[in-house]
DNA sequence: TCCAAACGGTTGTCTGGACAACTATCGTTT
DNA sequence: AAACGATAGTTGTCCAGACAACCGTTTGGA
């Protein structure tokens, strides 16, 4: 019986943390197909939606470029570009302060807040879709429990979310 | 008090779902940083590593390009590139069928192997870095939980491990 | 037996992500 | 006040991922 058990890991896979790392970036994979669809139809990708995102939430504020890219769920070396594409669609506007002229504050248009809100709802569809079958309990344990195995690699609360 | 967890989801997430889609992303984001400058150092992607892992566990078996592509556990609509790459390096090897011309299959080759026993020391330590700060069974629950999340998203036992 | 459809890969081309080198601005030192 | 380093972004360049169009091969009828 032991031996069965050794024998799974030992030919699949050759550790049980190699396991959940295999499994966390194949549940992701899946999981993103639905969301680069939904994304796919606003002509956005998940990042530039969380950019979106965060400064709606920092809205009326605006946020110095590389703060920004700092709070990013994924990180993002190509942070000037991406807020090019945006500032071309009219989605932010980048402003250059007068007190400290290195600095460029980004922030949200009107348009941009409507594109969020026309995402919105079908957004909350496609999480539906993606995790509707699990109950409140066990998503909130899988929320834990990855919390848990992230925490030695962030660091002191960087706020990504 | 019932105001003060609404207020929290409300400003942070949109739903139960969303926040664990995020943090599976920012999850996965963060242990793929270890493992990418480890398959750096091997000039080997994740994806590529995986092929090899793949083509080792079929040995001396020789795989169809697509049966390989849908094992992988990412989607690679790249794959010939992929396995082009991999060829040039001497670590694959391709053949065409006589029987049916228009089947490829790809084989891991000697060097191919002995890549991935260099590697293997060093990924169990990465892997160790990453999660062995968790309990197994910690671990054990993450994959259950994980594998119950993305279960509606396979079709019928897809092998991907 | 000949043609259309299906299969199995490959190629063209575009976009996004990654790293490093660079520019401009500011603060501090001497 | 000139010079150094630190800060905040930007740009150059390369590689991986995505989709669609394509090509050679096989198969299954008419």
């Amino acid at each position: 019986m032991i031996r069965a058990k050794l024998t799974r890991h030992a030919t699949r896979f050759d550790s049980l943390e190699q396991e959940v790392f295999l499994n966390l970036w194949r549940t992701y994979d899946r999981l993103r197909i639905q969301e680069d669809e939904l994304f796919g139809r606003f002509v956005l990708t998940p990042q530039q939606y969380n950019v979106l995102r965060l400064l709606k939430a920092a809205h009326p504020e605006a946020l110095p470029t590389l703060t920004l890219a700092e709070r990013l769920v994924s990180r993002a070396p190509d942070i000037t570009r991406m807020l090019d594409k945006l500032e071309e669609r009219g989605l932010v506007i980048r402003e250059r302060l007068t007190d400290n002229r290195r600095v460029v504050r980004i922030g949200i248009t009107k348009s941009g807040v409507a594109l969020l809100e026309e995402i919105a709802l079908p957004l909350q569809e496609c999480h539906a879709r993606q995790l509707g079958h699990m109950s409140a309990a066990d998503l909130k344990q899988l929320c834990a429990l990855m919390r848990v195995a992230r925490d030695p690699h962030e660091e002191e609360e960087s706020s990504w979310l």
